[in-house]
DNA sequence: AACTATTTATAACC
DNA sequence: TGGTTATAAATAGTT
C-alpha cells in the first residue's frame, strides 16, 4: 500500500531502508498485538537489524524465558564483550595466573603424580575432587569455544552453571590442597 | 480493513476466531517476509495458538537453533506426551522396576550400607560411581518437575543431557554392580 | 475457499 | 524524525 507498488527486493539506499524499516516495524508489531488479542494466542517476534538493538515483541507468554529476554536485550557486540570479559575473569579465578593467555585446564591434582596418601577417606575425597574438577574443566573447555555455540539456551545454561558453581569449586579446591599438603609432609 | 471496523477484543466464537486467525496469520507472515527482504534483517516469529501446532517463521538466522525449531515443531500436547513417555522409560531403565510409580532415586550403592571392600581402587571407583549417580539423580529430579521449567533452552539441555548420558551411566552401573557383588562374596 | 466493500498500512513527498 | 495524502494491500462480512 502506498503511492506506488514497491518492488520486492532489498532496498539499497540505507537512509530509505531505515525509514521503511521503522514504518513497517511499527506496522507489523501492531498486527502482532491485534492478532494476539483477537485470537487469544501467544506471539513472540524478534526483529534483528544488524546495527540496532534486537526488537523483541511478545505477549505475556510462559514460553519466553527471562534468559531469552536478557539475551535479546543485548546487542551482538555487547554480548561478545561480556563473553570475553567473563572468559578472562574465569581464567583469573581458576588458574590464578593473570599474566596472559593461559589454557583453561586445571591440573593441580594431576592423577599421574603418583599416590602417597594411604588414608582411604582422603584418597577418595581427592579423587572425587579430581572428578569434579575434570567435569568443570570440560565445561570450561566448552566455554572456550562459546563463540561457536549458536544455541540460545545452551549459552545461558553455561553462564548460569558457571556463575553458581565457580565459587563452590574454588572453596573445595582450597581446602583439598591444604589437606593434601599437610598429609604429604 | 474490511467491511466494518473490527472491535479490538477477544473473539469469543471459536469458528470465527479460527477463521480470523488463519487470515491474519497469513497476512502477518507475508509482512514479515517482505520486511526481512526489503530491509535485509532477520526475523523470528512464533505464533502459539493453544490447540494448533506452533507456527515458526524465521529468516535464515544464526540466532535460531535446531533445538528451538524442533521444540516449536511440536505441539504442547505432543511435547507433554513425549515427556511423560521419556520419564516413564527413564524410570524403567534406571530403577529397573516397572511395577508402577517409583521415585526417581537410585540407592543401589547407598553409602550407609557399611564398608566391606578393602581394595583402594575399588572403593574409589565405587565412590566415583556413586557421585556420578547422585549427580545424574539430581538431574533426574529436575526432570521430574520438568513441567515447571519454563525455559526453552533448559528443557532442551535436559533432553540432550539425558539422551547422551543415559546409556553411558547404565553401562558403568552394570559393570560396577557386578564387580561389587563379586567382591562381596 | 472465494468475493468485494471497506478499512488499514504505507510509498512518496514534505 | 514526524506529518500528509494518494494508493496498494489486507481483511470483515458474506456466499
Amino acid at each position: 500500500m502506498g503511492r506506488k507498488k514497491l518492488e520486492l527486493k532489498r532496498i539499497e539506499c540505507p537512509k530509505e531502508r531505515s525509514s521503511k524499516y521503522s514504518k513497517r516495524k511499527k506496522g507489523i508489531l501492531k498486527k502482532a498485538e491485534e492478532l494476539a488479542l483477537l485470537c487469544n494466542i501467544d506471539i513472540i517476534m524478534i526483529l534483528i537489524s544488524p546495527t540496532e538493538k534486537p526488537t523483541l515483541f511478545h505477549t505475556p507468554s510462559r514460553f519466553l524465558s527471562q534468559n531469552l529476554k536478557e539475551f535479546l536485550g543485548t546487542s551482538i557486540q555487547e554480548r561478545e564483550e561480556r563473553r570475553a570479559y567473563t572468559t578472562k575473569m574465569l581464567k583469573k579465578v581458576l588458574v590464578e595466573n593473570n599474566d596472559e593467555e593461559v589454557p583453561i585446564v586445571i591440573d593441580y591434582l594431576s592423577p599421574d603424580r603418583g599416590e602417597v596418601i594411604q588414608d582411604d577417606k582422603k584418597v577418595t575425597e581427592l579423587r572425587e575432587t579430581r572428578r569434579l574438577l575434570d567435569e568443570k574443566t570440560s565445561i570450561l573447555e566448552g566455554w572456550k569455544n562459546v563463540a561457536e555455540v549458536n544455541d540460545l539456551g545452551r549459552l545461558n545454561i553455561m553462564e548460569n552453571y558457571l556463575a553458581s558453581s565457580i565459587s563452590h569449586i574454588r572453596n573445595i579446591l582450597k581446602v583439598k590442597i591444604q589437606e593434601e599438603q599437610q598429609t604429604m609432609i
